[in-house]
DNA sequence: GCTGGTCATTTTATCGATAAAAAAAGGTTT
DNA sequence: AAACCTTTTTTTATCGATAAAATGACCAGC
């Protein structure tokens, strides 16, 4: 009874980790949603959730909205069942909140939210960077050099008032977060860091329209790449630390935002 | 277009969050299920949700069992949409795996995955316990020592060799966990650290069933309740990396898991 | 004896229909 | 005009049916 069957797995995952291997991977090659293997974007369930989740995330869908089954029935021409599948993980991703019997709505934004999520995402960031460190090789390194000046080039960009970067920006941005604590070796902790950087992307969209303190977000960047490549965990701790509660400042006090 | 809508909650969710309000809460009164509000037992998708999930952490369905639709329609009785949806939510637990058009299955059980888990709860823990130490007051004191008492009573009884126990052990042992860190004032905190207790609970019940080193359970609840009292953190931490570690070795060496 | 292909069976993913619940709209009575 | 019933309308939650995909069985050929 308490013993385990002995492993009886692979049948069902065909998935395969990459432990050591490189993973070359060209990205923006057909489109999107393929990045592992079992992710079927022919599934109406999958084009639900990932359409509700970028109307969500892209602000296209407002915080506090009501998620009516017969809109969004209307709007992606889905099903219920699918739809309602899709919202349920959206609920598990915090991305959405639902009560029995009185459906769904997006969740709600406000300053003690991305005040609690900031605290959070500091957490778990400072541990995974850690682990990097600890973990990430010569590889790492020469990636995270090559993320850094991607970025740095759209930032370029954006600065020059190119507002059509914007969602470029905010691929690079994560890429090259990403990338930083990609080496950490433990697969909770980055699901999780995933899952809060996912909610807080809502904010951050918030702070980049705010264009008053010339903030010099590529210095910053280039200090974290520094720290990162000498290991320097205390520095790299302090730099995301300032980092992250910048972006938060700037959001707080931009007054867009209820309580 | 990026400033938000003023607040129009309140008409979906009649939540009340308790902020400073005392709330007695008597427990065990009816039955179960209905703990804050919004919690419909009488929802299809939620008999499902609990009864899988109860099934998946008591063992009753074992890990990399697959979950095919028609069996669980057979044994619970419920529809295959309510059971889709429940088992999307389970997925987002990490109690449930899917792939795409190949159905479900319970989450597989590893060594690696529990050190993994371990690790990751030590984390949230610590850190939990460290925001709960700084905002818990007399009550939150005063509640710690209650539920100390209550778990080391079962636990008298468990070791008195009454098997029956261990739903009751399981229970009080996750209220004074739960206590210990209910001060720490972060949903999200609260929200990811409840996730990872869950899953941890599978590997907690093969730890329970080994009855070898007779290890004092309640010695170590005992220090850790009065390093809380004292609001000594780093003697906290360390008794906690110890308590958590404690039950990782002694699961990783029983021999009950691949890997 | 294994490889590859065709057919039968099982299982997933999804639609459309419907009972039950919630919300909205009126209509009384005080 | 506020509180309270009814009646209507809307919306959620769920079932049963079905196309498409995956799995398994069977058979032929090298």
């Amino acid at each position: 009874m308490a013993t385990l069957p002995k492993v009886r797995k692979a049948e069902l995952a065909p998935s395969k980790k990459a432990g050591g291997a490189v993973a070359v991977m060209s990205k923006q090659d057909t489109d999107v949603t393929d990045q592992g293997a079992d992710e079927d974007a022919s599934l109406r369930v999958h084009a639900a959730w990932e359409a509700i989740r970028d109307d969500i995330l892209s602000g296209n869908l407002a915080p506090s909205t009501r998620l009516r089954i017969s809109m969004l029935n209307k709007k992606y021409s889905i099903g219920a069942s699918p739809l309602r599948e899709a919202l349920s993980r959206l609920v598990s991703e915090n991305l959405v909140v639902a009560v029995d019997r009185r459906g769904f709505m997006v969740t709600p934004m406000s300053v003690s939210d991305f005040r609690d999520l900031t605290n959070m995402r500091k957490l778990l960031e400072k541990e995974a960077l850690r682990l990097s460190f600890q973990h990430g090789g010569e590889r790492w390194e020469a990636d995270l050099v090559a993320a850094f000046y991607r970025m740095g080039r759209v930032q370029e960009r954006l600065d020059a008032g190119d507002p059509s970067t914007l969602a470029e920006w905010e691929v690079l941005n994560r890429e090259y977060h990403d990338k930083l604590v990609s080496a950490c070796g433990s697969e909770w902790l980055m699901r999780t860091r995933e899952n809060v950087y996912v909610c807080a992307e809502r904010y951050r969209r918030i702070c980049l329209s705010i264009r008053n303190v010339p903030r010099d977000v590529t210095k910053e960047h280039k200090q974290i790449l520094d720290a990162a490549i000498d290991r320097d965990v205390p520095k790299v701790h302090k730099l995301i630390d300032e980092h992250l509660e910048r972006t938060f400042q700037k959001v707080a006090e931009s007054g867009k935002l209820p309580n």
